[in-house]
DNA sequence: TCGTTGATGTAAACTTTTTTACATTCAAAC
DNA sequence: GTTTGAATGTAAAAAAGTTTACATCAACGA
């Protein structure tokens, strides 16, 4: 599935049109013309071969990413994984539960990453996270945003490691955003990833209040390694009203 | 300009098409209205509403990101700016100069950005960067990769300071990918951004081989400051079929 | 209960994009 | 000096997406 056929088996355009796509997640067809000075015509030919070789999406009126707007047609099994709505309530409330110009440490995660955009909205705070998404979600010329560790683990954008914990054994922070996979009945807040658990410990040691972020669909379950108690979390939001109001 | 209406002014299936485009980059009418089980008439409606507001741009049978596919409508002034089709020719060379398996380092910028992506098709280079977009262009399963650094710089993903310098003062590297912003007629390699420039040099001393890579467009102009001499490199690469061919 | 409001579905008219087929150009090959 | 083929442009037909207008339904307050 990997072996691609190599870019030199597209004329230069072609190669311009797939940067640019890449560049920008979608380009329409109509820009594409306009820009290399050819007819819509010649750029849907383009675009033709580009997809035929799998290298990007053909779209009406454009073309996207491989692979990405594709994914959003998930089958049932992904939906409940996915569940968007209940983790924007989720990022939002804790988002409302910092207050402004506090020093943050952001976990990995879709959840998280959304809590981030919703932060920065907002002025002036300082942010650690070893999440590289999560940092990207920042404007660095509005907050003091840092990234802590080194070795790149997955396509998440995660960071973990020796260096990210003494980093961050270093650091003492107002708030830590924490998400996981799992709560299980007796309490334990659970994860699949060990070298992330360790991350997630260390963070919630440095700050002195941690609220964990968990969409409803991961009470009840269980996961391989426990990451605290619910009860080391000053607030766990799960997306509910009650707990949104209590954190306005 | 940044006055946005809060995400509270849409509806729970507004808020989740939004964070779903902003995941994807790209979605589809008719994958939403799937998705959702509503009809594409609905999902059409939410669209006009976030779109009316600033939150996303409508295209024909979906929606993007603002202001990304929209930026590809480059004015004439930017079009040279761009010149995307000459840095993809630049990063191809760049990339076919380096052997598999040999240790990187990855400099900020489009250009190495298009590099990264090109080496990322092959197998297991060691790869330091600071910068996250290039890290990112990697699937870390396939590679090792590190970014090197601390404080996040721009938007563009960079990493500059004190962090930056120490842990690339303590590494020992094959290759050293370098872009900048302009090559005067001295053959003086310079750049504009003083801490981007402190990071430049320290890599070019930690690599045994820096290449730069330059699209034609910068040869003949100056800049603020001087990163090295044009001597210093082993390879200039423009793009030009001399030195992709010398490359290869 | 009644009427209003807002959200949604449906269908026909309309617009845009895509497809298909064919003409043109230009350069390499014979 | 044709001939050939690849790349491109043009135009009409087909397909897809959008708009507009109207019907339906449930929630809400008088």
């Amino acid at each position: 599935m990997n072996r691609v056929e190599p870019l030199s088996a597209f004329s230069p355009r072609q190669r311009e049109i797939l940067a640019l796509t890449e560049r920008n997640g979608f380009v329409t067809i109509e820009s594409l013309a306009e820009e290399f000075g050819v007819s819509a015509q010649t750029i849907r030919r383009d675009i033709i071969a580009l997809a035929d070789a799998g290298r990007l999406q053909r779209f009406h009126g454009g073309a996207g990413v491989t692979g990405q707007a594709e994914t959003l047609r998930l089958d049932h099994g992904q939906k409940e994984q996915l569940s968007v709505e209940d983790k924007l309530r989720v990022a939002q409330a804790a988002a409302a539960c910092v207050p402004d110009g506090a020093s943050l440490f952001l976990d990995v995660g879709t959840t998280v990453e959304m809590a981030a955009k919703a932060l920065n909205a907002r002025p002036g705070f300082r942010v650690f996270t070893n999440s590289m998404r999560a940092a990207l979600a920042f404007d660095p010329s509005r907050h003091d945003v840092n990234v802590i560790g080194r070795r790149v683990a997955g396509r998440d954008g995660s960071l973990v490691g020796e260096e990210t914990m003494l980093a961050l054994q270093g650091l003492r922070l107002d708030y830590a955003l924490i998400g996981c996979s799992a709560v299980d009945a007796e309490g334990r807040v659970m994860d699949f990833d060990l070298s992330k658990i360790a991350v997630k410990k260390v963070a919630m040691q440095a700050a002195g209040k941690s609220l964990l972020l968990a969409t409803p669909s991961k009470f009840g379950r269980s996961a391989l390694s426990t990451i605290a108690m619910l009860s080391d979390f000053e607030q766990v939001i799960d997306g509910s009203r009650d707990l949104a109001a209590q954190a306005g």
